[in-house]
DNA sequence: AATGAATGAGACTTCATTCAT
DNA sequence: GATGAATGAAGTCTCATTCAT
């Protein structure tokens, strides 16, 4: 069975927006129109993540960027537009390696792996949460975020309906809403509170309660 | 045993930010000037957590309050300082009544029984992310937040300890991150996620666990 | 003969101004009435002078008089009326002393004397100017000043018409021209020009040309 | 003998001023940009001659330009730069043309023939002073006279030395107190006072004393 | 005589967006 | 494709003035 777990490392929220700031908005760029387009998402983000999207000008992106301001708007229909295509770009990043056919249990060790080297870099957390919360009452924004959880929610569901759990539904969303927590409380008290530690626990449950 | 509890519920990040949306910002409201200062931040409060602090004018909170804009620049220097007075009293808040004397178990049970009552609330929640996020007071806001944290941490892990956790600082981190995680998604996906099941699912978990 | 000349010397626009701010705005000050205009004149004065009259605010004012807003209100019709007050403050204010029946020339010997004492004020002077200037196109300003122009153009005149000058107008223009031309030049360029040397000068040359 | 005359016209303080408000601001206008400029900096120029900085608005600055607000800010940073440029662009202005190789007497001459001409133009003056006097600019400005008075200064002492005066220094500072004392009191009695008839009465005397 | 809360018109400025070239 | 000058609606904030007490 070939799970479409290569996507799902970045599901939730937060580590989403890891990825975001991590590389490079949009891979290719081989006419000049993507060349344009390229520079001003990979601008525009930047920017957003530093600024917030309120504060951040046109006028800014169009000369961070190198580009006019009219050109902004030949590609983009609004500021607002810039911001939805950034976000959806986020999601339709190509993610991580997972390894083929791993088993389910595997599966979430590798996914809470990765989520644990992510969480090092705090400064990118950082840039993800302002770019996330500055936008989260925009009904776009929104949607996106909702769409994107509901639809990866269901493969943890179905890892842990594989892995026996009675109850798969609500492990899904209890291990989301760890992930997440363990995310926003390492923003805030990271320093003392050492996030990674608790995921491991929450593993270390795991296997005592689905393990062989 | 008398735990220090009563102040306890407000421990978590959102959850301190619910009491100050559903309660008066100011109790003290005897003179012209207390009561004009009340109307105005009462509803810039409302406001800022329906649209965000940078969508809301002055114009409207005027408007809505039921003053003059200039009033508002009479008792405030700028916008901004509106929402600093805000977070000041939303740290000044002081916070529900927990059971004298409860057993670990049910101390749990009612801190996440009000817990879901708070999250009804959706808008309320609105209000925490916005102010919380904006870049200039992040820093500001995170260290309060995260005293506040390192503070309640300390009284649930001995709740913890006293359900004769094998690892109660793991179990009290986890939880914390739990309702966090769950009010994160609630806001993005509240209508789909059911997020009070999980607090249930949860609550079952330690019962099975802790439980005679 | 007695002229009225021991209001002489303050004729000129330049030379009034030094006098209004050396003293005290209004001398009486029995009533509680007259002790309130007082401070607010007083203070409007200094602050005018120092920031300019769009500068300074009616609240400002209010509060370094230590008085209320309304109470300006009370007294002055507006603020506008502040200045015009004062500037006819400065006018009815008493002068030096003149030397009773002096000779023509003893008489602008004594006059260029006193404009000399006045003139090693510099800073008296910059804010003369500074409260004059700011408000040179309010119409009312100008008329007071027009007025007070011409009444003391005259007196000078006939003082020239008995020195027995052929052309005692153009000699009064004149001279009131080198007084306020040499004050002007003393506030740009007083540390090189030095001014009390011209009013020498052409006391020199009057004395060559009335002199006995 | 060839004196750098061709500047002389605008030694004194207030002749550099009419230069500014009679000539364009800015010359070259082959661009849309330098069109759009010079339409922003004659208007304001002219309104604040009118009215004072205060009294103008970027409101009529922009109808009477027949510009938009935006374009305003577009160019300038603010009402404030308005004023700078405009100051800046009066000390780059290219003077008049003197007679060259004229006798001294003739060259006074023609400099109080080029002044009263100046002076017929009563809005232009106003802007200097208008100008001059706000104080934040005050030390700035005060500096950029100062060296100004200085170096014209000289000009006119070799002129009267020419002349064989006595007493050139005396000379050259009476003759630039008079010509700004006269255009201080025309505007304030310009209507009644009549200034230029001082300037022939002082140049008659002139002939007078050093005349053939 | 005195207070100070309250008003509202209008100021400066910002900035997303358009459009002629 | 690309530019950048131009727009104008809307925002924050100021402040002279009023008025109930």
């Amino acid at each position: 069975m070939r799970l479409p777990v290569g996507r799902f490392a970045y599901t939730h929220l937060f580590f989403y927006f890891y990825l975001l700031t991590s590389q490079s908005v949009c891979d290719m760029q081989n006419t000049e129109r993507e060349i344009s387009i390229k520079k001003i998402l990979d601008t525009a983000l930047v920017l957003f993540a530093d600024k917030g999207f309120n504060r951040t000008t046109t006028d800014e992106i169009a000369r961070k960027a190198r580009v006019s301001k009219g050109l902004i708007y030949f590609y983009f229909s609004s500021k607002e537009e810039i911001l939805t295509r950034l976000i959806e770009h986020i999601f339709d990043e190509g993610g991580g390696e997972m390894a083929d056919g791993a088993e389910p249990l595997e599966f979430i060790e590798q996914l809470l792996e990765s989520f644990r080297t992510a969480l090092k870099d705090m400064t990118r957390w950082k840039v993800a949460t302002s770019v996330l919360f500055q936008n989260q009452n925009r009904e776009a924004v929104r949607l996106i975020l909702k769409n994107k959880y509901v639809q990866y929610y269901s493969i943890l569901k179905d890892q842990f309906a594989l892995l026996g759990s009675s109850e798969p539904e609500m492990d899904a969303k209890e291990l989301l809403a760890i992930m997440d927590g363990v995310a926003l409380h390492s923003i805030f008290a990271g320093d003392v509170f050492k996030p990674e530690a608790v995921l491991d626990f929450t593993l270390k449950r795991y296997r005592k309660q689905f393990g062989p």
